[in-house]
DNA sequence: CTGAAAGCGCTTACAG
DNA sequence: CTGAAAGCGCTTACAG
């Protein structure tokens, strides 16, 4: 059985008053009395039960998270500094791994609640639906909602989004400098943020190449079905000579395909990824990359937390400017 | 403020008591009663205080997650299997992300001491540690504590393991049948399970290459350590012809820098990874690589706990086998 | 500086 | 089938 602060005053001879007073170091103890506590305390190894002090007062310290699937190394890495910040700060994660059928979605906002959550971050911009919203304003409708790259209206929630859309237009205009001619687009499923992605994409197509034809294609999360859709979208237009792809674990896929095809990159083929994670850095040839500026979005995302929590005002939707990161994919003999 | 079991009393004129058995599903409820109840209950949109239910019945359906560092590819995807398991059965995960220091480590027993979790698993064979052995019989004497691929004596102690030591030595073998003279081994680190992986690696080139000497390496976690080490190695000892990495992560690095270099794999040198990562299959050439089995060890942790909470009896020590997945990184020609 | 008492929201024998 | 009461372990005005 556990030790309670009723144990320690008897021992003590005090009442569970004063012990309580010396655990949370409320000043006015004598202090011949509160050396004698604490040295029970930690003799016994006395260590508070947090659901009691929960109860009584009404606030857990407790952090939800929701993220849709923690293998996600660019959000699990997301969460790496959401989680330290807010450890830092006293506050526990409740991490939780939803899946990505947002059918599934309520029960997790029902346990949240049920713990006494006091914020949630949500990780990606596949939360952002109608029946987060539903579900929010049923359940958690007087805590701050966060999002992490996403934004969705309602009175307790706030987004921060990493321009993405901008930077693939960016990534066009790159193209377009290094003379390429027929850029295309391929996504793994259709979330917010990729729609944002595609949006950049056809922003781009339109102005530097107002007279071609824009090909996007969705290739899933398999390696399969990756290598596939690119093998297909090749021979249906073999004047591509560029591929602009959602995350660079696609095109790090692609960049297989193509040596498998026998094709050279960067001089046939150019290709991008989006994240700037590893695989970039990696992979051979290295992977010219779109940095989503995960750790600022994340610790921004943390920080608006915790500002929200002591009560500070915090603007509802910020943008966080992306920035390329060139290597060897796109780059030419020459440079 | 929150409803609570005697505001729904209040309004459909029974007792709290009885409202409470509605809301377990209690048997001995009046059949209108019950439904008068549970319409009040879903308007209201009840959701039980956490809090209060685990103060009295000394429970908490908690359990905590111990793992080093959260952006380790190769130990979120073991707790994706091992949230989804155990949610599924009710308990909810208490992730922490206690970084690779153990002094920082007694603040995490600690605090899920005070959270009252009912189990714990460490993932990763770094916690195997007298500290953490301690700050067990200090703060979790009596919950089941199972350590993923890792072991320590201690009454409520489990271990799973995986054969890597075994799997390395198999590794050395296969180099021999390809008739490489001179393999070496880098680990990034020292835990005890990367010193399992050398002891595996020394005992196959007692075996097979009785006559060699033995160059083992520590090459860190970061690229740049990774490739320096890389070269530094092929320097001093330029008749090595295979490498092992203690990582897939590391064997695609040393890839990189073996391209740089301008030395042709398999062809010049041969290469070996372990975990059987996407690293490995995505990489050119693709990586042999040691399957360590992530898979059974995660859900056989999840599971031992799950019996464990049920009272059944489980084996301290299990030890799972591994196997090697070949790959172009050691495929001859002929082959 | 200290103690008695009430109360946080719930569950569960016990009595009826 | 149902209610009154006690109790889980803690905190915090209140009175002294």
């Amino acid at each position: 059985m556990q030790v309670t602060i009723y144990d320690i005053a008897k021992m003590a001879g005090v009442s569970a008053s004063t012990v309580s007073r010396v655990v949370n170091n409320k000043s006015t103890v004598n202090a011949k009395t509160r050396a004698r506590i604490l040295k029970l305390l930690a003799e016994h190894n006395y260590v508070p039960n947090e659901s009691a002090r929960e109860l009584v007062k009404q606030s857990s310290r407790l952090i939800g998270v929701l993220i849709s699937d923690i293998r996600t190394t660019h959000h699990t890495n997301g969460i790496y500094f959401i989680e330290k910040e807010l450890s830092a700060n006293g506050y526990t994660c409740l991490i939780h791994n939803t899946g990505r059928d947002e059918n599934n979605w309520v029960a997790y906002f029902q346990s949240l609640s049920q713990r006494k959550i006091e914020a949630l971050i949500l990780v990606g911009s596949i939360y952002q639906t109608d029946l987060v919203r539903e579900a929010i304003s049923l359940y958690l409708p007087s805590i701050p909602v966060v999002i992490s790259n996403g934004y969705m209206n309602g009175e307790n929630i706030y987004g921060i989004l990493s321009d993405e859309q901008g930077g693939v237009t960016e990534c066009v205009s790159l193209l377009a400098a290094k003379g390429r001619k027929h850029p295309a687009f391929l996504m793994n499923q259709v979330t917010p943020s990729n729609e944002k992605k595609k949006l950049g994409f056809e922003e781009g197509m339109a102005r530097f190449f107002p007279e071609m034809p824009v090909h996007t294609s969705i290739c899933g999360n398999e390696i399969d079905t990756i290598a596939a859709e690119t093998r297909t979208l090749l021979q249906r237009h073999p004047e591509i000579d560029s591929l602009i792809y959602s995350e660079d674990l696609l095109a790090v896929v692609g960049l297989r395909t193509l040596a498998d095809l026998g094709r050279r990159v960067p001089e046939d083929m150019m290709v991008i990824g989006i994240n700037n994670s590893n695989y970039a850095k990696l992979s051979i040839p290295t992977l010219t990359s779109l940095d989503n500026m995960l750790y600022d979005v994340s610790i921004t995302a943390a920080r608006n937390v915790l500002s929200l929590l002591s009560g500070q005002r915090v603007s509802r939707k910020m943008l966080i400017c992306t920035e390329i990161v060139e290597r060897q994919s796109t780059r030419k003999e020459s440079e």
